[in-house]
DNA sequence: GGTTTTCGGATATGATATGTCCTTAATTCC
DNA sequence: GGAATTAAGGACATATCATATCCGAAAACC
């Protein structure tokens, strides 16, 4: 079990767009370039969020994504679910119905024990990230990175931001 | 980001052996036909159980899998890594590392925020698992499953377990 | 009209999950 | 002792998915 790289492009994307003042746009290359990632592909994350109404986009020169929601307003599990999908981790083929003891067409009431509990574990994940804003994440970003490469990061970001 | 179905097939062979008496082991052919698996694939999985000491074998006729533990010392999380691996889901590739703005061969002190924030949630994932035991498990499945075929069940593993 | 950008589809490649087959060594039964 | 049965593990085949690239269309800007 392990999640796609796009996650961690796509959180990173984000925490760069929520530092952006309103209006602008920032391109798919620019963040491209500051992260040291596949053009191409990580146009593919960015279509994610787009598609999950996380971003808004505009064409042309000049145009690129910005936030479609203040950061506090947008958690972890809808970034995360927005590249990876919203499917649960773990999925019951029903084996217990291959048992040859059972009676001939006989129907479970209930979904098997087995698989409640590993989608508890599941829903346990997505609690601890429903919990993080991503204003959150800003926060701690500001306050960890140096401040130089913070300002700097920033003023690189907002020269390219149409 | 999607489990093993070998993590289902452990997990309901675990809920088989916990049934067993002390003393008896019962083979890869009978828990693949008792959950309609393939038997030479779902031999792996139980070589994982066994390399992660959870289960003992014995080999020759009448050889097979028996349980390591009481089921009460093995939890829901020993048996997913056994098969799933021990590796976290999220992986930093550490892009922040990346951004052009950043001084020559400036070294970050902390694992980046986003990461840590993906992995508390893999640890609370791990928490859930961790604190359900297979005793648990064959609770719930005891009284779930219908009488008649829980014992019809067990009957059919005993004729088999050597 | 030419350039820049997002968007979606098509395609290629590599890794991993799934599944089968075969050999070896240990154990049991006759 | 010999035959049968079993787990262990390596080799191999296949399918699915993650990763990555490329291209054409539509929109926005100059
Ligand atoms: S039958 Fe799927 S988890 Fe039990
Ligand atoms: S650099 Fe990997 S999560 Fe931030």
């Amino acid at each position: 079990m392990i999640l796609k790289s796009q996650v961690e492009w796509a959180l990173h994307c984000c925490a760069i767009l929520a530092g952006l003042p309103e209006g602008r746009y920032l391109s798919t290359k620019a963040l491209a370039e500051l992260h040291g990632l596949p053009k191409e592909y990580l146009s593919k994350a960015l279509q994610s969020l787009s598609q999950a109404s996380l971003v808004e986009t505009t064409l042309g020169p000049s145009g690129g994504y910005r936030l479609a929601k203040t950061p506090s307003d947008i958690n972890f599990l809808e970034i995360v679910e927005a590249v990876e999908g919203k499917a649960r981790s773990f999925t019951c083929t029903n084996i217990r119905a291959n048992n040859p003891c059972r009676p001939e067409g006989y129907c479970d009431s209930k979904p098997c024990a087995v698989a409640r509990i590993m989608w508890e574990a599941d829903e346990a994940w997505r609690d601890t990230l429903r919990r993080v804003r991503l204003s959150d994440l800003v926060g701690t970003l500001s306050e960890e990175v140096p401040a130089d490469i913070w300002r700097s990061t920033f003023e690189w970001v907002l020269k390219r931001a149409g």
